[in-house]
DNA sequence: GTGCATGTTGTAGAAAGATG
DNA sequence: CATCTTTCTACAACATGCAC
């Protein structure tokens, strides 16, 4: 099979070098000249079914690729998404990934990743005519100057997930609060009294306080357990916790993020905690894995992956209106603004759980 | 050394041209 | 006159050549 064309790429010097192959050498072996190829190619109207099929059949032997450098040149349009890889353990942005990948491929875009730090993502991105980037961030992050120097570059559409929120991006906030109230809520239902949480001070701890409140659960200082510097659940503390009395021991356990599993797990084998029978259990993210990690499927609460990747490339592909206008805004304020959506987190009830029996 | 004109890349699209 | 093909040019950024 061919694989490139051998042209003279510099006449003084008389070099024959090994070029990519191009539109022109398939105008040249169809006997066509190259707009013809070009209409072939991508499908526009023109070209006689028989001399497309011949284009088509020449381009495949060729191994021709398209080069998205000159196509970006003359359309102006990368149709490219860039996506910034955050800083975050665990499975769950792993499977968030693919399922955008899936969607971006499902529209004819293309994807490039970027692992680099989101100022230096950005840069590349602008080198590379990237005009659509997405980027997780949690709430509360706030752009250096450095990435905001960038930005100013930046002739495209950002689109920030997890929660941070700058002007004129579009944004997709998840309600963690609203998920661990879920959680908390499942657990009321099933006659749990005593639960303990492991997690940090924030949206979703909110959730488990309003829920732990509502359900008129019994509260004890101690079942709150804070997650240490390295993101980690201290050790001593749900060792304390275990070694309560049975009257004040938790019968119930919500864990704020799936990267925290398996060092759960290590414990439990220790502590000889059986799920569910000594303790019922609910993690915050939906990732696969958690069907298997234990003998028993975990009951999970988090964004739906895949809604999350739809919703997210729908917003970068320009499929959903931009964000409402009100009365007092004025028109380039509504267009300024970009979409804006909040994930509500499902509750996915596997075996985990389990009802406490009436005493 | 400076400043300008021209050429280079691969592709798409408008407009003109050729064919039956 | 319809259908298909060809010619020409723009696109952005940089390299090269040449006159001053």
């Amino acid at each position: 099979m061919l694989r490139y064309s051998i042209r003279s790429r510099n006449n003084s010097r008389k070099e024959a070098v090994l070029v990519r192959v191009t539109v022109k050498d398939i105008a040249k072996l169809a006997g066509v000249t190259q707009p013809t190829v070009s209409k072939a190619l991508n499908n526009e109207p023109g070209v006689s079914e028989e001399t497309r099929m011949r284009i088509l059949s020449i381009a495949k032997e060729l191994n021709y690729v398209p080069n998205l450098a000159a196509k970006r040149l003359v359309t102006r349009q990368s149709n490219c998404i860039g996506l910034i890889w955050p800083r975050i353990e665990g499975l769950f942005y792993f499977h968030l990934c693919h399922a955008i990948e899936r969607e971006v491929t499902k529209r004819g875009l293309t994807f490039l990743i970027s692992v680099a730090n989101p100022a230096e993502a950005v840069h590349t991105f602008n080198e590379h005519f990237v005009d659509r980037v997405l980027f997780w961030e949690a709430s509360g992050w706030a752009p250096d100057m450095r990435f905001v120097k960038e930005m100013e570059a930046f002739q495209g559409e950002l689109l920030l997930m997890g929660g941070a929120s700058l002007p004129g991006a579009h944004r997709i906030d998840i309600d963690r609060k609203a998920g661990i109230y879920k959680a908390v809520q499942h657990l009321a239902q099933l006659g749990h009294r005593k639960i303990t949480y492991i997690g940090n001070p924030n949206d979703k701890l909110n959730g488990y306080m309003q829920g732990m409140f509502e359900f008129g659960m019994e509260h004890h200082p101690d079942y709150f357990i804070k997650r240490g510097i390295d993101g980690k659940a201290p050790e001593q503390a749900i060792q304390g916790l275990f070694a309560r009395p049975a009257s004040e021991r938790p019968t119930a356990l919500i864990i704020d993020s799936q990267g925290m599993l398996f060092q759960m797990l290590k414990w439990f084998r220790k502590l000889r905690v059986s799920i569910p029978d000594d303790l019922s259990l609910i993690v915050y993210d939906d990732v696969p894995e958690l069907e298997d990690v234990l003998d028993v499927p975990l009951t999970t609460v988090g964004p739906n992956i895949g809604e999350l990747a739809r919703r997210a490339v729908e917003i970068l592909a320009g499929e959903l209106p931009a964000g409402q206008a009100t009365d007092t805004d004025s028109k380039e304020q509504a267009l300024s603004r970009g979409v804006e959506l909040v994930i509500e987190p499902v509750l996915t009830v596997r075996q985990s759980t389990k009802s406490l029996p009436v005493s």
